[in-house]
DNA sequence: TTTT
DNA sequence: TTTT
């Protein structure tokens, strides 16, 4: 299915995350995440380079990423990897890297570890239809296709 | 090293690698993957999502793919994503999305399959220090750093 | 769900999938799959690594790989890696490495790489609930959850 | 190069890494770590499935485990599945699974988490030929390489 | 904009 | 034998 399209990260998100309800019901939502990297630089003094990704997430999955992931969250993101076009207001073509999540664990440790035994449990059952919990329905804003608010 | 952004594509080379010398002596090659994935739409129509993406690679993974991959290949391709950042003619800042590979398995038949033991054996010997063959050396030109022919 | 034990193999069938149907009604496939590695040793004689590795499906996926992979075919697959325990002929407790797999996609070109767009499809449409194919059909056999016959 | 055999696991370590120094000089290390996953039964109870790998690591990044790594801590390891062969007092041929580690990042916080990006640039940097620090020397033993001590 |  |  998506072994021809398979990335995985490792980091921290940038923000909390923005959820929105599209028209078809279905939840969407989507944060940035820092992924880093160490290394020495070629006069032997440390150097970070650290990559700021798009993710996004979609259903059952937006629902625990909202319920769930706060700034700062250190999670593992497992997806695919997209590009999502739009025109700007110079007329030209731009392309968005985005990375659409389809699995995840927690990294972080205290509450959260303890929240993600839980989420593994949704996620693993997508039949059970379990309504949006409420933090998530506060943030969730009814959103068109087209203009998702973020 | 980097387990914490880790990419992993199945597709075809949508053009010859282009490659270049940098002013370091290092080559540096590049070349678009599309990777396909197929889903049946809501109308039960066959759909194809294609993504293209923009590979690098450098050193002797660059000579190797320079000299054995051509348009149509099919490779996997393993590595890292990162973002570059430009200003275009309009002074916006655009960023594009690239996988600088870090290994990668031949999956095209026949006398590329041959090659590919070859391949490996030079990339697992980094230490061998064969220039670059024929090919390679016709293809590539001298690049400064900041102006890479591609 | 599962990022946090995912194994991807690139390889060739050692033999035809063996299928059977649970009690439960599911079906079940199993096959042994062969990576191979090259390198050269210290001499610099070339040499290859082969690891075997026994791959398990159920459900869709297992009767996707009874009716499509035969010996010999390319695939790329991922999955988890699970041990199970079983007792010797000397009442040594035994541990078995199994990948469990959850996607794939088909590298061999040809009749099966059409063969792989319907695949596709059919993963991505667990809600079809159409029957096993005649073929699978044949070589699938009842067995009990204790004992599958393979 | 290694993209056919490929394997990413999170988890805890079950014990403190075993070091010992090959005939040749090189570093070995070993230790088992547990990846758990969690799921509904058909009951609706929570259950958690733990698998125990067996980790291998050779070389720098053997050094690295040995020095920065204890029972408890949480890695993201990555690696190859490799199997291998002994004969039991049965006159059995036996199978073990290990995974032989080419990357890591850890994943608990504190101490380690600062340990972490030095651990980084020593592995990033192979050609430092520093000596393993005390606390490894301390523990590595010489082994032959048919027997090493665990 | 994160984290160490 | 880990962790939550």
């Amino acid at each position: 299915m998506q072994v021809r399209n398979s990335i995985t990260l490792i980091g921290n998100l940038g923000s909390n995350p923005k959820t929105a309800t599209l028209p078809s019901g279905r939840l969407a939502t989507e944060f940035s995440l820092a992924t880093n990297d160490y290394y020495k630089d070629k006069d032997g003094n440390r150097q970070t380079r650290t990559e700021w990704h798009k993710i996004k997430a979609y259903g059952k999955l937006a629902e625990v990423f909202d319920k769930h992931l706060v700034q700062g969250s250190q999670v593992c993101i497992a997806g695919a990897l997209r590009y999502s076009k739009w025109i700007d207001k110079h007329d030209q073509v731009r392309v968005t890297a985005e990375i659409v999540a389809d699995s995840f664990t927690f990294l972080s440790g205290g509450r959260q570890a303890a929240a993600e035994q839980e989420l593994e449990e949704e996620v693993i059952q997508p039949s059970t239809n379990k309504p949006a919990k409420k933090r998530s329905r506060k943030k969730a804003v009814v959103a068109t296709e087209d203009v998702i608010p973020f």
